[in-house]
DNA sequence: TTGAAAGCGCTAACAT
DNA sequence: ATGTTAGCGCTTTCAA
């Protein structure tokens, strides 16, 4: 079935009866060509269904207007990340190049793929790599991370104000009459430290500090029911977790247990992913929010591309609480 | 952080000194320079920071050596596939490039990116375009589809026996006792009709042809939770459904309902994602065969790409029962 | 408005 | 084992 042979500029360029330049000129749609040379060549690459071979046009133009995109394929949050990219992108004239990390492919070997693939900048979604590595990437090429707060000299940074994030969910469940409020920690997840001192401070601010329990959690489900689990032996009136996910695990814990929410006890989430908004799990959570972000990460990316400078290093997008069917008033 | 332009293979040939071609050799890794000119080119280029441009390479020996992977980035499943992929590539010395189908990016789009970038063939994971433009498409580039089964012609077919699948899962809950085996369907969803009609023909192979009841149900824990409500009305005491997040979703409204697996019903999924691994889930369910199933796409379409025929249009890869926590014999 | 020629960074074919 | 030469398909001078 396949292949004669992919028609090739020359080859317009004969059929149309013109010079190769006039035939670049008209696939860029550049002016300098006469409407009929327009015309013969349009006509001629229709005819031999000539497509532009982007790798010699980037090759020779010394750029490749690609975006390098490492995202973990197992996290659920970096999937809306890279849905949010590939429309941010979509109107800049850049193209988004995937390179997953596995459990078999780690950061390094995702970032060297793009790396060969000569994209001009790296957005990396929760990296885990050293900050030294870090650095030494970014004096090579533009970096930017989302969704993970690091000072690296030379690194913009887009991400949640996370601690704000999870300042909001205290304040949620406080002004609903909670005091004994615990949070279920994301260790050293992207993300934990802030939304781990955002508790602290929340609670302290509503003079709440006596009541400050924290949990260790995780990302995942199954450590979210281990840590519910603990929660059992003295169990507050409302809980924030570190993320949907993790929340999950703990809905199922307690309903195992038979612990009704928000009868019982109240909980918030974190990341209003797709998984909070079924409607059988309908968790009250703080949304991050993902089309600022993205859009914030390409913005800064292409503007530092085309040498317009971007103030500051860091975007902190603020998060937003969502407020469904976990929450509800301690009983008395 | 900016950019002194980026080392080419001649800077590398310069420092030291030594012909492009060596450095061309050494880099590649092939044989014909002495061991000595090779310490020397490597040690060059890690001091330069020198990658190879792909485009380059690629564009020069008239190949691309890359192989495009249309994946839903919204599923899990797909996740575990990419990961194989990534793993069987390794060493066949091709490439993956990942084109994601977001909410906001169709499948049509995604291939059209993949082919500018000159992909050497296509693996589409379940894809869900028409006949039609698969045909057309098969007509100019190889196309393997991964857990999907159509039959047109020139696409080759790699997916897992589901209509096995199912069966086994039948077989299992009888061989504990179960007579009323409900099954919950995946509707239009990949895979959805084989393993309907592998539930449907063990029941009837065990004789239990009045006991069928099918389900209407889809890919979603919330569809699975709908679902599970509908069975309440008349509890069955086994149920097989469509995959593992629709059983999640399952397990989650009857533990509501105050039902308990597999105290009065026994459960079991479908792919064995890491979902269904979860302590707290501990699902019952039928595996494919993830490892296999990349390694003989990948497999194939390297042959087909390399001229070496392949025997048949479709893989059929068998599917394992994975008996944990969620199956028991039916209470007396 | 048009065309000729010179590369982009690399590999392949042919020397030596 | 090493070097030389000629392009891959395109864009970009620069001259006509």
């Amino acid at each position: 079935m396949p292949d004669e042979r992919r028609p090739t500029l020359t080859d317009v360029a004969i059929r149309a009866g013109v010079s190769k330049s006039l035939v670049s000129l008209v696939m860029r749609d550049e002016r300098g060509a006469s409407p009929e040379t327009r015309r013969r060549v349009l006509e001629a690459a229709d005819e031999l269904g000539y497509h532009p071979d982007s790798r010699a046009r980037l090759l020779r133009s010394g750029r490749s207007r690609l975006l390098g995109v490492v995202f973990g394929i197992q996290h659920p949050f970096h999937a809306d990340l890279v849905t949010g990219l590939y429309s941010a992108a979509r109107e800049t004239g850049y193209e988004l190049a995937l390179s997953a990390v596995t459990p078999e492919r780690d950061e390094s070997e995702a970032i060297r793929g793009l790396r060969q693939d000569r994209c001009e900048a790296l957005i990396l979604l929760g990296p885990h790599s050293s900050a030294a590595a870090l650095t030494e990437l970014a004096a090579r090429i533009p970096v930017t991370v989302l969704a993970r707060g690091l000072k690296i000299e030379g690194i913009d940074v887009v991400r949640t104000a996370d601690a704000t994030g999870t300042a909001q969910a205290v304040d949620h469940v406080v002004s609903l009459g909670h005091r004994r409020i615990a949070h279920i920690d994301g260790g050293r997840s992207p993300g934990a430290a802030d939304r781990r001192r955002g508790y602290r401070s929340a609670m302290k601010r509503h003079g709440l500090e006596p009541y400050i329990w924290i949990v260790p959690g995780g990302l995942t489900e199954e450590v979210g029911a281990v840590a519910a689990r603990e929660l059992l032996n003295n169990l507050p009136t409302a809980v924030t977790v570190f993320n949907d996910r993790c929340a999950t695990g703990v809905l199922d814990a307690f309903t195992r247990a038979n612990v009704q929410v928000p009868r019982d006890i109240s909980v918030v989430g974190y990341d209003d992913s797709s998984l909070a908004r079924l409607a059988h799990i309908n968790l009250t959570t703080i949304a991050q929010d993902v089309p600022t972000m993205t859009r914030q990460a390409i913005t800064r990316l292409v503007a530092r591309l085309e040498g317009t400078a971007v103030a500051g290093r860091e975007s902190v997008i603020p998060p937003e609480l969502i407020i469904r069917g976990t929450t509800a008033p301690p009983r008395t």
